[in-house]
DNA sequence: CCTCATTAGTACGATATCGCACTAAATATA
DNA sequence: TATATTTAGTGCGATATCGTACTAATGAGG
């Protein structure tokens, strides 16, 4: 009788899928229109590690596909939340900046979703979030490594 | 000054994002030829749970929207790994079996994932893992209520 | 039985994701 | 400096995701 009862680190990894996937909808749920948790991630994203940056720093802060974050910041500039503007240092590459209107949304959008997020900071104290968020964070920095080293 | 340190629920949620993307990738570069992430998660599903699900009860199970299930569900049949029979107690319903290839699929690609987290267990113990995983499920299941409460 | 509401699954269309190939610029090397 | 290699971003095509609307079957209330 092969294992039926796969190894914590399958049940890990699928728990961590579905948390992803709830909290996304629940996010997008409130969102205005046209706006997805990628642009919302963008958003936070810039305000958090600064304006300026390059679309390839932006992408591999996500861990997403340069392409895919290409898509992405197009999206943002459609909706006009940022401005890409061509880099100083480097003909090749862009620099994104917020635009007043983008960090007006992203305030809102913070504001939303903190009430979204009420019942569960309810149950899950700051404190207990604390805790978790060590070993989170060193996972993803190991899996980064090991991307790389492919 | 609004408020640019964002609360440890976005970072939660952030990571969260980032490993899922990082641990999909991981993944999928080691399953065969056009497996995704999301066929292997209703094969181990099937196991777990056990054979002769409908479909809908998998959508549930990952959080997913029923079309996106039939989706997913099409591409296993097509692979060969799934089968769809009609259900005895409703004839709108299906049941998903696994094929005797999808049962070996599932084998192999245990075993290869396996391989693939054997760095990432070194450095995470089941031990680790194991007291993580209660909060996690517990995430899971909150968020789990909070959208059927919609 | 006979509506009427609910439910399981799907068809379809819009859009997100992402691999591949490409261009142009930067950098390394001769 | 001239050439080769690497790098940033994008165009394109394939396919995954998912909202809306539909069909067929079930179940509820008369």
């Amino acid at each position: 009788m092969p294992d039926t009862r796969p190894s914590p680190y399958f049940v890990l990894f699928n728990e961590i899928g579905i948390i992803h996937q709830l909290s996304r909808t629940l996010l997008e749920e409130r969102l205005p229109d046209g706006l997805l948790s990628s642009h919302f991630g963008v958003l936070n994203h810039l305000v958090r590690v600064g304006e300026g940056t390059t679309p390839l720093a932006i992408a591999r802060a996500f861990q997403v596909p340069k392409t895919t974050m290409t898509h992405t910041l197009g999206g943002c500039v459609k909706h006009g939340l940022i401005e890409m503007r061509p880099n100083p240092d480097d003909a090749r590459s862009k620099c994104i900046w917020l635009t007043s209107k983008g960090r007006e949304i992203r305030e809102s959008m913070v504001a939303q979703a903190a009430t979204g997020f009420e019942g569960f900071a309810e149950h899950f104290s700051e404190e207990r979030i604390e805790t978790l968020l060590p070993v989170l964070t060193e996972m993803r920095q190991f899996l980064d490594k090991a991307r790389d080293a492919t």
